[in-house]
DNA sequence: TGCATAAACGGAGGCTGCCTCCGCTTGGCG
DNA sequence: CGCCAAGCGGAGGCAGCCTCCGTTTATGCA
């Protein structure tokens, strides 16, 4: 209901912000601090026992209240929503940094095979994916849209490089993660998503 | 932990009978009746709140006990198998009535419909298709195969009559299902799907 | 037909998790 | 430094999970 608490992460130097509304007030020092510790805990919870883990143990473990976990994310979605966001957020940085740090095609690589390892454990990020075609249904389409860019960005930069072919582009590639996480989950999953992330990297470097 | 009521389930490699009716002990007159509306009633109430639908309530509604539901189903995996099994099946028996009242290449694809809209409405249905590619991981494998078996039997009728081409067989057909499946689902999904439907019949039949 | 008995029933009870409500604490401003 | 709203936290009511065990009943046998 109350999604007040919208603004976490308000940048501040950040121009042109992608639709989030300006903080209307800073918040407190100490709520700013269980908020944190609520999703930082809650991811840790979330990756080990699923999406259904005891709210009252994540309050716990992260030293605050039962009610203040309420306060934050009035319902569970909106402390899963939160925790996938930031989640996101980290993906979605690391890209700008692999950038930094090595060739774009390598960089390309290595942030697709990061994804599979976020997706490996955290399941929600997988429905999530699935999410992105479907047309910004609601509150998480800022969120796919983030993931987008991100894979542009990449995408961009190797084409740029001349180090990828570019008669194909995000959409593919994004079609070609989301076939991948189609495909069955067995003992073997991760192995064998990195190999087709390895494939597609082949396909898309090999008329560069 | 006294599972001895497993003899419904226990799943081991019995003679090749279809019904999997274990030679033990024939069931108690009450003991059966209680374990169908069991069975009834928990499809419908997985159908209307999803998997998690109380238990309890379950029970209240089939007019037993809370202790006779966790007789025959000590886990709510256990119960929710037992549904989804009891749907295979009957869309199952379905492909071979639909064969004996229609021409073979009419009923596979009224029978494609009809597992759309099964799908439509039982989200679980849809995690079991996924299974069907991993190889048989345990105990659902038998149901998996029952699937694919009633396409297969749909498909080589329709050859034999010469209604749709050889050269794509039962995989490749189950392979399109599960892509159908990973669309995302919005309030059209049901009729893209049914549109996606029509259009593999379409191929199948354009080189017959 | 009647009886013995194993099979099946059912719900009370203990436990855990969900969520709300409201009196207490404290960060931050004037 | 003192005020006070923003924020905290946990008691409590409710619902669902699952077990345990006393009671009921279907069925095989005489």
């Amino acid at each position: 209901m109350s999604c007040k608490g919208e603004n976490a992460s308000a940048g501040p130097a950040e121009s042109a912000a992608v639709g989030t509304v300006p903080p209307e007030r800073p918040m407190r020092a100490d709520a700013r601090r269980n908020r944190e510790a609520l999703i930082a805990t809650a991811g840790a919870a979330f990756a080990a026992d699923g999406v259904s883990a005891s709210l009252e143990e994540i309050a716990r473990r992260a030293g605050v209240g039962i009610g203040t976990l309420y306060r934050h994310f009035p319902t569970r979605e909106d402390l899963v929503e939160a925790v996938y966001r930031r989640e996101v957020e980290e993906l979605c940085a690391a890209a700008d940094r692999l950038l930094a740090e090595h060739p774009a095609d390598r960089a390309l690589e290595l942030w697709l095979q990061r994804f599979i390892d976020y997706a490996a454990t955290k399941r929600g990020l997988i429905e999530g994916l699935r999410v992105i075609f479907a047309a910004g249904t609601g509150r998480l389409s800022d969120i796919s849209g983030r993931i987008s860019g991100a894979l542009e960005r990449l995408i961009r930069a190797a084409r740029e490089a001349g180090l990828i072919r570019t008669d194909l582009g995000t959409e593919d590639v994004l079609h070609a993660l989301t076939a991948i996480h189609a495909a069955p989950q067995g003992p073997d999953w991760r192995d064998r998503s990195l190999r087709l992330v390895q494939l597609v990297m082949d396909g898309l470097r090999c008329r560069a």
